[in-house]
DNA sequence: TTAGGGTTAG
């Protein structure tokens, strides 16, 4: 068999050694210019002319000058060299045109005997995402005697996240075991992030434990496999794991850990980590940078965010993205909506995504109009097909400004199936404007759609205690315990010293939780003392149903922790519930602190018994 | 032919 190193050993003549040269540089627009420049100068291309070219092909992902060589390769007399055809295949896959791929490899049998060819197509199939054709293609090379090596497996395994497929990759997995592949680290790695993937987390680590030597990949496998699955608190652990183990981390990794850090609130890891950034010259790749925005602006610290964008030299979509989502976070949402105008001044056309983060911006800042205009601009002018989360948004938008018949009139106008993140926002709107009847509605509808989402049960129960519809509660309790639900594990977090320490809802884990405790009661007598003259805008009581929730367990950490005039910025990954937010505005008044609680979508400010957001109520 | 990456409303 003709392999790759085959081609590194004779592609001698002084055209081929340059496209070699060019090509391993990942220098592909040169690369083709140089073929280009050989064909002109009469110079006749060889079978060893076409990898280097068609990887070029492959890697700008230019389908008509990948024909046009493959044309080239039947004029030449080349097709019938193996790391040609597979080449071909490759560049076709690579190119989205799997099919064309499928011709090459069955109109030349002999690719029906080598396995690289196999191999080319079945991770072409996987990486558009088509495992059916893949695991077919794979039964059929085994069907044939064909040999099943590592490489195989590498693009097999990745197509197995696919729920359907799940099975088939954990027989994969049996295989190679029996096989002896499983001793090859990079098959290792495929598979911990497979299992990853599909949110097996256990199976992933465990697999991950096993590896006696691990390679920066297989940290990157895990640690970046952790972050999906939401375990941001994990990923700092297995960070610091990584960094004693002698593995130093590459712009990946930190992706990663940034991300986490965001989601944690981690700004003293994070600068840490930007640390890290600017000593190994990571500043300019694009993925860093975004993560490093997202990681300041979710810290609540805006300007360095803002600043991280404003010196990047190539900013994609993604960091446009970034940097409004911030801004609405913050409340600030023209200057997010001016971002936006810059983004389309500067040629960058504008997909899903960032529409979500305009529209609800809009919507949390109460720019109704705005928003609506946005949404009719999403069709007419950037010819985007709104999903139904764009609905969501546009129901929100309505259902926040009171206009909740509307609402309803938009959802029963929509092209597409309302689904439950539109009839969610409808009854999110009915919980701010009470109105219980289109609730009723709204959440006979959302549970069709999202029967196990614990949340809309809370809220439609939340609904029902303001109107002090006590039937209401009790058939909500029934319908939860029917449905097996368990108490909803809030999670909050406060940064201290660089650490990170998490509080769930009625916890005694915490290593200060005696003190902890303490503190909460004393705050919890002041505050029912002042009850009297400070009462919630909504109800005008204080329940103590809700005094061992972790909002308020880590702002009794932070209090007990931290000295006056200290800004604590406290995470909750769901929306502060109403009775800790007003707790925690009338701890502000009594302790020299400033509070900056980050939820869900938005931050809040508590500052002397003042919250700076009256309207989300 | 070949394992690991960012943003997201309710």
């Amino acid at each position: 068999m003709v392999t790759g190193s085959l081609v590194r050993r004779v592609a001698t003549t002084p055209w081929n050694a340059r496209l070699r040269e060019l090509a391993s540089q990942s220098l592909f627009s040169e690369s083709l210019t140089l073929y280009r420049s050989m064909l002109r100068s009469g110079s006749s291309p060889d079978a060893f002319s076409y990898p280097f070219t068609l990887k070029s092909c492959a890697a700008l992902s230019l389908p008509v000058s990948g024909q046009q060589l493959h044309c080239h390769v039947i004029r030449y007399g080349c097709v019938a060299e193996p790391f040609v055809l597979t080449a071909l295949i490759s560049m076709y896959c690579k190119c989205g045109l799997v099919e064309d791929a499928r011709k090459v490899f069955d109109e030349n049998t002999q690719s029906h005997h080598l396995s690289v060819c196999y191999n080319a197509l079945i991770s072409g199939y996987t990486a558009n995402a088509k495992a059916a054709d893949a695991a077919c293609l794979f039964r059929t090379m085994k069907e044939r005697g064909v040999s099943v090596d590592s490489v195989t497996m590498l693009g097999l395994v990745p197509v197995c996240t696919v729920p359907d497929y799940v099975w088939f990759g954990m027989n994969l997995h049996g295989q190679c075991v029996r096989g002896g592949m499983d001793s090859e680290l990079a098959v290792v790695n495929s598979f911990v992030t497979m299992y990853m993937r599909c949110g097996s987390v256990e199976s992933g680590r465990r697999l991950f434990d096993q590896v006696p030597v691990k390679g920066l990949i297989t940290w990157n496998a895990v640690i970046s496999g952790c972050a999906q699955n939401g375990l941001a608190y994990d990923v700092l652990e297995l960070y610091e794991e990584m960094k004693s183990s002698g593995v130093r981390p590459d712009p990946v990794t930190l992706v990663s850990v940034l991300s986490c850090c965001a989601h944690l609130g981690a700004q003293k890891v994070g600068q840490e980590v930007e640390k890290v950034v600017e000593a190994n010259g990571f500043a300019s790749n694009v993925f860093v940078s975004n993560a490093l925005i997202s990681m300041y602006a979710r810290c609540g610290d805006l300007a360095k965010a803002r600043g991280v964008f404003d010196v990047m030299p190539v900013r994609s979509l993604v960091s446009w993205t970034a940097m409004i989502g911030c801004y609405g976070m913050h409340g600030m949402a023209e200057t997010g909506i001016k971002l936006f105008d810059d983004m389309v001044k500067c040629g960058i056309r504008p997909d899903g995504t960032v529409f979500v983060m305009v529209l609800s911006t809009c919507s949390h800042s109460g720019l109704t109009g705005k928003g609506l205009e946005l949404f009719d601009a999403m069709k007419r002018e950037y010819k985007l097909e709104p999903g139904p989360e764009h609905y969501a948004c546009v129901v929100d938008l309505l259902g926040r400004a009171g206009r909740i018949d509307e609402a309803m009139v938009f959802i029963e106008s929509m092209p597409i199936e309302p689904d439950g993140a539109v009839w969610g926002a409808l009854l999110g709107a009915c919980k701010i404007h009470k109105n219980v009847d289109m609730a009723e509605v709204a959440f006979a509808k959302v549970i069709e759609f999202e029967p196990m989402n614990i949340g809309y049960y809370v809220l439609m129960s939340n609904i029902y205690t303001d109107s002090k519809n006590q039937e209401g509660i009790w058939r909500i309790r029934v319908m939860m315990r029917e449905r097996g639900f368990k108490k909803e594990p809030g999670y909050s977090y406060v940064e201290h010293k660089g650490r990170v320490h998490l509080f769930l809802a009625g916890d005694r884990s915490h290593e200060q939780t005696e003190e902890v405790y303490r503190m909460l009661d004393e705050l919890e007598t002041s505050v029912m003392e002042m009850a009297g003259n400070t009462e919630c805008d909504r109800c005008g009581e204080v329940s103590s149903s809700t005094r061992e929730h972790s909002e308020r367990l880590a702002v009794a950490f932070a209090i007990l922790n931290t000295s006056p005039g200290t800004e604590i910025l406290v995470i909750k990954n769901l929306r502060v519930c109403e009775d800790c937010h007003v707790f925690i505005k009338m701890v502000s008044k009594i302790v020299d602190r400033r509070f900056v609680v980050r939820d869900a979508s938005r931050f809040h400010y508590f500052e002397d018994g003042l919250c700076s957001c009256k309207d989300y109520w």
